[in-house]
DNA sequence: CGCCGGATTTAA
DNA sequence: TAAATCCGGCGA
């Protein structure tokens, strides 16, 4: 199934599909391996909840769109703009594996060495690809700049409650729309339990 | 127009 | 455990 049809189904079956696809940026190539789904207005986990906004006007766009903003003043968080066109949903992606360009993560991170969770976590991840406010709105799907790409799924995922959402209604708060390759070390913590039965 | 607080990270 | 650091969205 090409990467614009899985975007374009309901956003947990997104959020699932873009486990193990690719995010590259100039010499930079992660492997996503955590993410988180938002919905649009129903949930009110998501930055959809007060309807359109000129902050999360991209989510209200087509599918394959970046969506980024900038969370507690310090770092930019990366979404892919999933759904139905309208339907205002996304996925955060929490975490990444290096696939190329160590040497540029570890200088934007700065970090010395280069590790297996040097991007786990969503601030991370943006920092790695070096996005900031610039990116938001840009065709993910495109042949230029920042692109993502179908890529190795991984062989078992654990999913969890979301994270850092307190404010949300006990419904959303309690929705396990947290997914991650199971055991890998590019996962933020806490670590998501595995939910049962799946 | 001012206040409140956040889909986080890092260091103490 | 708390500070960093900015701005979006809400109430006045």
């Amino acid at each position: 199934m090409p990467l614009r049809t899985r975007l374009a189904g309901p956003v947990e079956e997104a959020a699932l599909g873009l486990l193990g696809c690719k995010l590259a940026h100039g010499a930079v190539v992660l492997r996503i391996t955590e993410v988180e789904a938002y919905g649009g207005p129903e949930d009110s986990a998501s930055h959809a909840r007060h309807g359109c906004t000129p902050r999360n006007a991209p989510m209200w766009g087509p599918p394959g769109r970046a969506y980024l903003y900038l969370c507690y003043g310090v770092h930019w968080m990366l979404n892919v703009v999933t759904g139905p066109e309208e339907s205002a949903a996304a996925v955060l992606i929490r975490g990444a594996e290096v696939l190329a360009g160590g040497e540029v993560v570890c200088a934007r991170r700065g970090v010395p060495r280069l590790t297996p969770e040097v991007c786990a976590g969503p601030g991370k991840v943006a920092q790695a690809l070096g996005l900031d406010g610039s990116h938001g709105g840009v065709d993910l799907l495109g042949r230029r700049g920042l692109r993502l790409r179908l890529g190795v799924p991984p062989v078992a995922v654990v999913r969890g409650p979301r994270v850092g959402i307190d404010f949300a209604g006990p419904e959303d708060r309690l929705r396990a729309w947290r997914f991650a390759e199971s055991g890998h070390p590019a996962v933020s913590r806490p670590h998501p339990k595995e939910v049962a039965p799946w």
